[in-house]
DNA sequence: TAGAAGGATCTAA
DNA sequence: TTAGATCCTTCTA
């Protein structure tokens, strides 16, 4: 059933090679566990009691059932047919399969009714098949995002690879909030996200009787979308010529356009490759410096596909944040010192 | 001279 | 409609 998601054509590989797509399945193949976390959790989705969540993780959740609606979305496209036998056998699945109506999103919607266009046989499986692609192109993009949405308030990275053990008690803190799940901070104590990455769903269990295999599955999940973010930034890599590596989840990869401040932030995020061109002074407050105002407004350029970007143009994009209440020059102004207003 | 500031206009999504 | 891109003038360090 999760073939489908994983398997990411569109993204993974333009040129449509088999062997790629074989090396995502195998990589991307999540656990039954993480299947059956998706459908047991879309429940408590739509039951969602808003008013009774912290404010820190407000727009988290609001964020999150988006991943899991898009997920039954796609799984719809794959399975309908089998859904429908089996909602036609059992009234009692029937009302699920009802429930799992995709969003009145029409750009968002584009499974095809070929029906009415006469395509012969061979015609309506290849638009199927694309529109398939479509569907699993747009999941994961949800996907991204969300967890990005997640990093960026939870401040872990996307890749519980790289997590200490404090980022394993953040996530787990709000994996038990979002899901509502028995408090098991305390059985993951001591541990990095190597070790969590490194351990089995049995001995998750063992750990958390309660909801070990839950914590595993979500883990899982992460840690597949955290490889097609790798993936993703490879395939940048080589279309800009391999000058810089793109660590975070960007617009290519969601497939949303990127803002020039969340560009600058992402620069920021990651020193180490871009602390030469662009660096914190005072991080707490936002304040940074462009220490080198070509080399910015060239990546900035790369991003955006436009080669005759300049600091110039890119300075004039920042100052357009002033009046939005982004971006702000510091108290005292400084030459290509510029704060954000809101800083994370 | 490079950068800052901001007006005006165009473009793509 | 929005977010940038582009071009421009004026000012400042």
């Amino acid at each position: 059933m999760y073939s489908s998601f994983l398997q990411v054509p569109a993204m993974s590989n333009p040129t449509g090679g088999l062997s790629e797509d074989s090396v995502y399945g195998s990589r991307m193949g999540l656990t039954e566990s993480s299947l059956a976390i998706l459908e047991r959790d879309r429940g408590s989705v739509e039951t969602w009691d808003v008013e009774d969540t912290k404010p820190c993780v407000e727009s988290l959740q609001l964020s999150m059932p988006s991943l899991y609606l898009s997920c039954f979305d796609m799984l719809l496209t794959e399975d309908a047919a089998w859904l429908v036998k089996v909602s036609e056998a059992s009234p009692t699945l029937a009302m699920p399969m009802s429930r799992m109506e995709p969003r009145q999103e029409p750009e968002q919607c584009p499974v095809i009714d070929s029906q009415g266009q006469g395509l012969s046989p061979g015609l309506e499986g290849q638009e199927e098949e694309r529109s398939l692609e479509q569907v699993q192109s747009m999941v994961v993009g949800e996907v991204l995002k969300d967890i990005e949405t997640a990093c960026k308030l939870l401040n872990i990275t996307p890749d519980p690879i790289e997590w200490n053990t404090g980022n394993v008690q953040k996530w787990l803190l709000w994996t038990e909030h979002l899901y509502r799940l028995p408090q098991a901070g305390k059985a993951f104590q001591e541990l990095t996200g190597k070790d969590l990455c490194a351990m089995s769903e049995e001995e998750f269990r063992q750990r958390s009787p309660q909801c070990g295999d839950t914590l595993h599955a979500h883990l899982d999940i992460w840690k597949s979308a955290a490889w097609m973010k790798e993936r993703c930034s490879i395939g940048d890599t080589k279309v800009t010529g391999g000058e810089e590596l793109w660590s975070e989840a960007d617009s290519s990869c969601s497939g949303q356009p990127i803002h020039l401040w969340q560009f600058l932030r992402e620069l920021l995020l990651k020193p180490h490759n871009y602390g030469r061109c662009i660096r914190w002074l005072n991080k707490e407050k936002g304040i940074f410096k462009i220490e080198d105002s070509a080399h910015v407004a060239r990546l900035w350029g790369q991003r955006k596909n436009r080669p005759a970007m300049n600091y110039d143009k890119l300075s004039r994009s920042i100052r357009q944040y002033y009046k939005k209440g982004i971006i702000r020059k510091p108290d005292v102004s400084q030459r290509l010192v510029y704060q954000f207003v809101h800083p994370v």
